[in-house]
Parts: C-alpha cells; sequence; structure tokens
DNA sequence: ACTCGTTTTAAACAAGTGTTTAAATGCGGA
DNA sequence: TCCGCATTTAAACACTTGTTTAAAACGAGT
C-alpha cells in the first residue's frame, strides 16, 4: 500500500524538521518535499498542519506514557510490598531514566523527545497544549509517587522542585550533542549513559535537600 | 527629539513581543501597529529586524553582565582576603540572583529575561546566537569561580552540573505566573521571593551532591 | 522665510504561507 | 474489460512576510 508509506514519510519527515526547525518554521512545501510526497497529501491524509503536528506527538508519546506509568506503578508496588514508602530515588528514576532511554533509541524518537522538550518553554502554545493534554495524567502520577516517597515535604515546595527538575530534563531532552556549553575554553560533554546517571544524582540530591 | 521616543518605543514594544510571541511569530506590522510608529522605521532605525533584535538584547544584557560579573568577583575577593575558598553557595547566588532579581525589577525586564530564557532551547539558533556571544564570558567566569569553590569535582562533571542548573534556571526565567504544572489538581505556585530562596536550596544540594 | 538634513509616510515589491480545487492516475473487484 | 473508489497531482486561492522606494512632512540654523 502506498498510502501507508505517504503516511509513515510524512509522520517521519515532520517529526524530524519540527523538531530541528520549529513548527512555525516548518512549511508543508519544504516538509513534503524532504518527504517526496505531494503538497497537498499532508491536508488530505492528515487534515491540517496542526493536525499533523498531533498525529505526530500521539505517535510516540501514548507509547512512552505507558512505560513510564508502568515504571512508576512497579515502583509504587514494590513499595507497597516491602511495607515501606517508595524512595524518591527509585521515582526519579522510573520517570526520568525511560524517557531519556527513549530519546537514545532512535533518531525519529531523539527529534521527538526534542521536540516536545522545546515546547515546554516556548512562547508559542500549539506544541505544548498538544502534548500536554496527553501527558498530564502522567506527570500527576509522578507527582503523587514523589509526594509518597517525601511526605514531609510541603507540596507547594514539592511542585516547585518538580519545576525545577522539569527544567533541568527539558533542557537535556533538546540537548543535541553540540550543546550550549560545548565551546573553546569550557571542557568536553559527557556522553548519554554518563549524563543520566549524574542528571539522576544531581535531581535526586536536590528534591531530597534539607528545608 | 521624536527620534528617540521612536527608536525606545519600538525597542519595548519588539522585547514584549519578541519574548511572547517568538521572535520569527513576531510580524513587523504587529510590532510596529502595537508601538505606533510607521512599518518603514524599524529598517531606517535599526537597519533590519534581526538588528533590532540585537538591540533588543544589548540594552539589557551588558547591564546585567556587569552586575553578575560584579557579584562573583566580590565572592573570589572575599575568598582571597580570608584565604579560603569561595563556597558554591556563594557563587550560585551571585549569578543566580542578580538575573532573577532583574527578572522581577520590571514588565520589560521580566519579558527580557524570557525572550533569552527561551533561545536557550530553540531551534532557531537566531536569538541565542545574539545573546550568547554576548554573555559567554560571564558563563567562564561562573563556572571558573564554581570550579575553585568546588576543586575536587572533575571539571567535565562540573559541566553536566552547570548545564543542568542553566536549564533549571532557563526554566525558571520563561515560566510566566501561570506556568506548567498550575493546573487543577495540583498545589499552587510560590511567589518570587520564596521561588528563588527554593531554587538556590535546590541547584545547591545538586551541585555539591557526592558523587 | 528659506534651506537642508532628518524623519515619517504610504505604496509597492517579490517571495513564501496553509489550504482548496478539479482533473489525472492507479488499482482491485465484478 | 470496465467500473468505482482511493490516492496523487499541479494549479490556483487569498493572505502574510521583510524590505525598498520615492515623496511628503518636519524642524533647527541662518
Amino acid at each position: 500500500m502506498t498510502q501507508i508509506d505517504t503516511k509513515t514519510r510524512i509522520l517521519d519527515c515532520a517529526e524530524q524538521m519540527f523538531a530541528r526547525e520549529g513548527f512555525h518554521n516548518t512549511s508543508l512545501r519544504k516538509l513534503t518535499a524532504l518527504a517526496e510526497v505531494n503538497l497537498a497529501s499532508v491536508n488530505y491524509h492528515f487534515g491540517s498542519k496542526e493536525a499533523l503536528l498531533q498525529a505526530v506527538i500521539e505517535r510516540r508519546l501514548l507509547p512512552l506514557n505507558t512505560i513510564r506509568k508502568n515504571k512508576i506503578e512497579q515502583v509504587l508496588q514494590q513499595a507497597r510490598q516491602s511495607k515501606m514508602g517508595p524512595t524518591a530515588s527509585e521515582v526519579l528514576q522510573a520517570f526520568i531514566v525511560p524517557t531519556l532511554e527513549f530519546r537514545h533509541s532512535s533518531q525519529g524518537a531523539k527529534d521527538f523527545i526534542s521536540l516536545i522538550g522545546r515546547s515546554l518553554s516556548e512562547p508559542d502554545e500549539t506544541v505544548r497544549n498538544c502534548f500536554m493534554t496527553l501527558a498530564m495524567p502522567n506527570f500527576q502520577l509522578f507527582f503523587a509517587a514523589l509526594h509518597q516517597a517525601l511526605p514531609k515535604l510541603p507540596e507547594e515546595i514539592l511542585l516547585a522542585r518538580v519545576q525545577f527538575i522539569m527544567g533541568t530534563l527539558s533542557h537535556v531532552m533538546c540537548m543535541s550533542s553540540s550543546s550550549l556549553l560545548n565551546r573553546p575554553g569550557l571542557p568536553t560533554a559527557l556522553e548519554h549513559n554518563e549524563l543520566v546517571e549524574q542528571l539522576l544524582i544531581f535531581v535526586q540530591a536536590g528534591m531530597e535537600a534539607p528545608l
């Protein structure tokens, strides 16, 4: 079927270009040229440029959310069995590791993670709204699990710290290999595994910091 | 002189619109309409849209950089006098507090801080390049001071942690009052002073985390 | 009052945008 | 073979973009 081929080719190229050039800076003409399909096929198969964005996001995010949900619930389950609360470290790991592993799994996934990482601080709401609608239940579960791990921490401070973590995480999510501070006069960056490890150390310390 | 009035009006409105709508999504027509000046006056006074961006950034960033430079050097000076290394907390404070105080000082400054905070993760390089060129010496000083405070921490790990901090900071910088996680089912956000305080606690713990 | 350089103005330019349309093409089932 | 539906195609739509231009308006110095 050439139908599926066309749709997938559009999805793949849209993911790449939305991530690397931004949603609004990606014109359907450049996009369809890269995908080697006709200009009108986007509107034919998806209805509109925004509907294409939604399709791009749903394709990757629904599986990722499932993975994170399972991991967090697994941690909560284990904690319940051992009659102890989950540790902050376990909860953070359950949320962060799948996210960054997913990012590392393929070039398309890397582009996708960049796309949604960036959307968190973009002025334009198009991508963020589309993402947040699908991700909110996941975030709430994450927040609730952290609250179980740190029951003594006031909720509004926990929320602030989760925001800080989201900042760090989204920054790492859209860091390309040649990142911000990769400049002469500064040491070179870490590679994936070590970066994840260091990120977990960092956010765990921040999350467990005494008041 | 109406000349200065026109230039400043353009600068103010550009700052506001670049921050709230994004650089590329701000058309000169909307911008000049808001500033109540003629469309052509942007090109007359600044040369081009990009040159206007540069002017917007320089106007606020040069003073801010001076403040941060002085604060950091003051911390280093004090440390030298007391024959002890600076603490990580002092260095972090010297960099972060002026930044967020500056953001809190006026609506224009708030927009400006959002603009550069966002630029750090935008796919488009226009704003970031313009900003980084001016901010790089400041960042290097910050990095060097942290290295003095934590001489045992390997440089590449210090760099990673600085990146994490930049992620958190830039996220806070472009958080409006109604932020990401300000949704039903989650507690309300902190106000400015407490947020800064909590941010410092968080990044200090992360920066000083044992390996 | 006149002049000259600065500033403002309205209009036009070429290029690019997402979307729509109607005709052409491809292809499996009767 | 021929019909009918899904898909592809090229062209056109109306609109927006940054920039340029040439004329008009302004304002201080003589």
